[in-house]
Formats: structure tokens, sequence, C-alpha cells
DNA sequence: ATAGGTTTTGTCAAGCTTTTGTACAT
DNA sequence: ATGTACAAAAGCTTGACAAAACCTAT
């Protein structure tokens, strides 16, 4: 057994940013730690014991009660669960590939309850997305495959968007491009910059310019997304969005997307993965 | 039996969206859940008490009562579905290419009572015209097959329409260029709509362009749709449609409507399949 | 028996488009429903029910009086209908394809007892006739068949139209333009144009253009329609054609007839089959 | 169709308890 | 470092209320 420095618990707070008297209250309350101790007896946390503290607030994050992350914590639940997240993609991929509903569903249900929404969507829905385009152009993926994984996770991310445009803070506009069909991976940044605290207002495949603008306009939004999966998408309208841009705060996405672009429009550029997307947004 | 972290009632609330109250009233009245409890009688939910929300939750929107959704949640009725609708589109397909129209009817019965009329026209019925169609370019399908088929769900779809004219929204006028035949889609699209609250005067197949623009000028209309299968079929009336453009908002819809002709006459396209057209059109 | 969730009143009524009060009153006077209750006492409706409904709907738009069409739900009439139509239209070209001049008659005087005339035009006579002349195309079918299976259709037909030059409602003469023998389906349109209130005078097979004419002109007819099956056929008279146009409203019919020729005659065109071609011209 | 009463269902309030982070005394 | 205290946040139960939807009867 490999015994790496051990820390007292003024160095481990500041690591971990947890107060020593809430990491004395954990373990004594919750038996998360059980540190050894100097001859003086002071506390003398291990890399493990870090380990257990950064568990125990991902389970705090995730919306667990102290004793609930705690308990998670001492039954490896939540170490489980990095190595958990590899296979139950694939999961899902082979279920909606076959077109069993049911087991799809069950398979989000259950990551989604042991994951937060964003960490399913960067690691298994997006992914998904991707890999099953990129099939679909090569013509390893049927229409009806594609038809049934797009319905059946766009029901799913809807649902878990309800009364995003209610709520507290500024507003975002969301829009594809006209012509634009590929939504998912907008609602996908939806629901990642809803969670930033964020409201949403979510126009959708294909919405006109205009209406991208008056709606912003209307509900005085602080910013306006518009994507696009082809550049084309894009320029075929650069005229309505420059005079988008002058009246707000614009900023393009999807893969049509360019650094070129943006600048010509003097617009934000948002590049990666929708997640990533909505971290750089907010 | 893996027991993954249980949640607390806010933490439940705050993913599913239903007050806490409201919870612990559902469970109260309807015995729909059965938390377990902490020591001091905090409830704690599992991950199957989150799929019980949602499934009432989906129960609520098809219109069930509160006391009968939760019935149907009890019972399992509810999370059967999602297996439902892939088999029944199958037998959808097979009762009618045998022309049994009492077993199609009674499938269709069992469709619609169990989902939305938009869930079936996307999954079901519109798959199984497109399905139907391209058999038939091919060869595959009689024209006694196709005619069978066509009137069956023409005359279900316009029993669903009853009344569609009537009410309080805004009007749509629905019509097929002179030529067009293939008036089920258009039917689809005015059921989507009516069901966002539009009201819609439905002109049918083979409507002359002048026919639209009077009954657009009569009845006051908000949007006309003009709907085709080919290019052609938008193109030989090309003067016409331009000018019913200059007095009317107008939106071409169908395979044969592209982007381009859009562009040319200054008015909507509407892309994908009748209800997604709806979506964007409301 | 599966029970499926129920529906209380005002849901039903949404669904169906018939008003609370009405479903009551069916319920009250003819037994129509037989809902279950809550607790309360509310009406709990099945998916039967709503089948039932629906069929009471269909009775009455057949002009069946309310008394009557509850009757034939109950009786289950209705129900059985949608089941018959597929099979007689079976059974009626089996008949006709071995010359059973009894058996059709007798297939044709049950069709016409429960199903309107344009129910029975557009579902089995029409594509039966269709289905013939495919068959007699590619040597399927026989010259004796082919002859036998007009002559008797022709008949009824006929039979059907005793009359239908007398009365009020304006005029159509029908023809089938010079060498065009097939007059079947001009009797089918002329018999759902007198359904929508039109007196007709039927010139029928291999007419002149100038009989046409002269008939317009001494009857005062409000609407030509010539058909061919052939566009030689049309256009073999094309001049006298334009003349005819000139000093009536004309339209052309059949598989001869195209869009462009209708525009250089500046006629209409009746597209699709001769029920649906009728409403177009009322 | 209206009138007058009942059921259903989401919401709220009052008063009390549990949970949990922080603070204080030893 | 330990043990105890405390207070804010979140929950619990009971009971009640009001709007919407339904009922019957006229």
């Amino acid at each position: 057994m490999a015994e790496g420095p051990q820390l007292r618990i003024g160095e481990l707070s500041r690591r971990v940013g947890v107060s020593p008297g809430l990491l004395r209250a954990w373990e004594r309350r919750y038996s998360l730690l059980d540190p050894s101790r100097t001859e003086g007896g002071l506390r003398l946390y291990s890399a493990a014991d870090e380990r257990r503290v950064r568990d125990m607030q991902a389970g705090l994050s995730r919306g667990l009660s102290a004793a609930e992350a705690a308990r998670a914590v001492r039954d490896g639940a939540i170490a489980d669960q990095r190595s958990t997240l590899g296979p139950a993609a694939a999961e899902l991929a082979a279920t909606l590939d076959v077109m069993d509903a049911e087991a799809a569903h069950q398979t989000l249900d259950d990551l989604l309850w042991r994951f937060t929404l964003e960490t399913v969507l960067s690691n298994v829905i997006l992914p998904y997305l991707h890999d099953l385009g990129e099939r679909w152009e090569r013509g390893k993926a049927s229409v009806a495959q594609e038809h049934f994984a797009s319905q059946l996770l766009r029901g799913r991310l809807l649902a878990l968007a309800r009364g995003w445009e209610r709520g507290e803070g500024s507003l975002a506009v969301l829009a594809c491009v006209p012509a634009e069909l590929h939504d998912l991976p907008l609602i996908a940044f939806g629901l990642a910059l809803r969670d930033r605290g964020w409201r949403i207002a979510f126009l959708g495949a294909d919405t006109p310019v205009a209406s991208v603008a008056e709606t912003a306009e209307v509900l005085g939004s602080s910013l306006a997304v518009l994507s696009s999966v082809t550049s084309a998408g894009f320029e075929a309208r650069e005229a309505e969005l420059a005079a988008l841009v002058r009246s707000h705060r614009v900023a393009i996405a999807g893969t049509g997307a360019s650094a070129g672009l943006a600048a010509r429009l003097g617009c934000q550029l948002l590049e990666g993965d929708p997640v990533a997307a909505a971290s750089a947004a907010a």
C-alpha cells in the first residue's frame, strides 16, 4: 500500500474548499472520513480521503442531501459512476439502433438519475448524435433509424426543457437558420444554458432571421444564438444577420459557423460541443 | 437490486417540475408514490419514483384526469406504451396492405386512444404514407392498395378535422396547387396546426391559386399554405403565387417546395414532415 | 380484457367534437353509451365508447336520424360496414370476372343499400374499372370479360341516373370526344355531380363537338364536360374545342386531359377520379 | 341551454420537526 | 480537537380553499 504524503485538516480544507469544521462534521455525522492521527491527535488525511471529499461534493452538486451523498460515497456508488458512463453510452447506441424505445428510455432514465444532465449530454447523447450523423452520411444508418432516434431524444430533451422560458435570469433566444433542421444540438445547448441560470426562448428549426430579431426585440433578449450545420446556411442570410448584430448581442454556432464569418459579422463564435458552448456563452 | 442514491422531495420536484405539495398530494390521494423515509421521516425517492412521476405527467398531458393517470401508472399501462408505437405502426401497414378495413380501423382506434393525434401522425401515419408512395413508385404496391389506404386514412383524418374551421384562433387557408392531388399530408398539417390553436380553411386537392387568394381575402386569413409534390406544380403558377405573396402571408410546403423557390417568391418555406411544419408555421 | 385508461366527459368531448351536453343526451335518450362512474359519480368513458360516438357521427352524416343512427350503432351495423367495403370490392371483382350477372347484381344491391352511391363509386366501382383496364392492357383480362363488366355496370349506373336531366339546378352537358368509347367514368362523374344538385344532359360516347355545342346552346348549360382517355382525342378537335370554350364554360377530363392542354384551350381541367372531379367542378 | 349543487384537484397556511452548515466554549 | 449549541433551509402533517369540471333536473 503506497502511503503518499498526509495532509492536515487546514491544507485539505484549502484544497477542496470545504471548511475544517464541515470536514469534521462529515466525519462525525456520516463517517465519511476516517483519518489517521498524529501522536498529538491531529487528523492526517490521505489522497483517498481527498477523493472521498470530492465525490461527496459531486453528490451534493447533483442535489443529494448530505446524508445521501455520504452514503453514496461510502457505498462506492459515485466512484463506480466514472466507469459506468462508457458502457452506458454503448448501451444507448445499441437500443436506439434496433429501435427499442422501451430499453432506450430505461437507459436514459438510469443515466439521468445517476449523472447530471450536462454529463449525459456531453458524454453520451451528443457523441451518439454525432456518430449517427456520420453513419447516416456513409449510408450505414437508415432513415428510419435516424428518425426514430431523433424523435425519441427530442422528446426526452424537450420534456427536460419544460419551463425553461420562465424564471429570473437573462434571456437567450435560440434558433436554427432558415432551412436548417437539426435542432437537437441547439436544444442541448439551451438546456446547458438554462442550467447556468438563463431563461430560454426556443424558436427551433428553420427560423427566419426576422423572427429571431422580433423575438429578441419583444422579449428583450440578452443573447441570440443562431445555429447552422452548413456555412451556406449563414451565408445565405448574411445581410440579415449583420443587421441583427447591429441591434443585439448575437452568437453563431454549429459546424457551419467559422471564425471568419463571425469576424465579418462582428458577432461571437461558439465553438465545441453545445455544453462547452453554453459555458462560453454564459 | 442496485439501489441508487435517493433524492429528497425538493430535488425531485426540481427535476420533474412538479411542486413538492403536489407530489405529496399525488402520494396521499392516489398512492402514486411510496418513498422510503429517513429516520426523521423525510421522504426519499428512487429512480423508479421519478419515472412514475414522468409517466403521470404524460398521462395528464394526454387529457387523463389525475386519478385516471395515476391508475394507469400504477397498472404499468403508460410504461407499456413506449414499446407499443413501433409494433402498432407495423400492424397498421399490414392491415392496410391487405385492405382489411375493420382491422385497420381498430388499430387506429387503439393508437388514437393511447397517443395524441400528433404522435400518431408523426410516427405512424405519415411514415406509412411515405413508405406506400415509395412502394407504389417501384411497382410494389397496387393502385387498389394505394387507393384503399388513402381513402381510409382520409376518412379518419377528415373525421378528426370536423369543426376545424370554427373557433377563435387566427385562420390558415390550406390548398394543394392545381393538378396536385395528394391532400393527405396537407390534412395532417391542418390537424397539427389546429392543435396549436389555429382555425383551418381547407380547400383540398387541385385548387386554383385564384381560389386561395379569394378565400384568404374573404375570410381574412393570417397564413396561406400551398402544397405540391413536384416543383413543377409551383413553377407553373409562379406568377400567380408571387401576386398572392404580395397581399398575404404565404408558405409553401411539400417535396416540391425548395428554399430557392421560397426566396424567389418571397414567402416562407415549410420543411420536414407536416407536424414539424405546423410547429414552424405556428 | 385489457382496460385502458378512461376519459372524463370533457376530454372525450374534445376528442370527438361532441358537446358534453349532447353526449349525455345520447346516453339518456338512446342508451348509446353506458360509461362507468367514479365514486363521486363522474362518467368515465372507454375506448369502445369513443368508437360508438364516432360511429354515431358517421350515421348522422349519412343522413340517419339520431334515433336511427344510435340504433345502428347499438346493433353493430355501422362497425360492420367498415369491414364490408374491402371484401365487397373483392367479391364484385370475382363475380364480374366469372361473368356471374346474378351474383354481381346482388353484390351491388347490397353495397348500394349500405353505402352512399359516391362511396360505392369511389371505393368499389371505379377502382374495379381501373384495375380491369390495366389487366386488359396486360392481356390478363379477355375482351369478353371487359365487355360483360362494362355492360352490366353501365346498366346499373344508368338506372341510377334516371331523371338526372330533370330538376332545378344548373345544367352540365357531358360527352366523350369523337372516337372515345369509355363512357362509364363520365356516367360516374354525372351521378356525383347530380348528387351535388346539378341537372345532367348526357350525350355519351363518341360525340361530335358540334353536338355538344348545340346541346349547350339549346338547353342553356352552365358547364360542358368533355372526356377522353387519350390526349389525341382532344388534340384532333382542338380548333372546335377552342371555339366551344369561347361561348361556354368548358372542362376537360379523363386521362387524356392535361394542364397544358387546358391552358391552351383556356378551359378548366378536372383531375382525379370522377367523384373528386365532380367535387371540383361543383 | 340554464340553474344550482357536487366532485376533483392544485395550492396554501399553520405549527412543528429534521437536516446541516457554522460557531462557540472547553 | 472535541462536544455542544444554534439557526436557516427544507420537510412533515393536517386541514382547508377555490377554480374548473361535472352532475341532475328543469
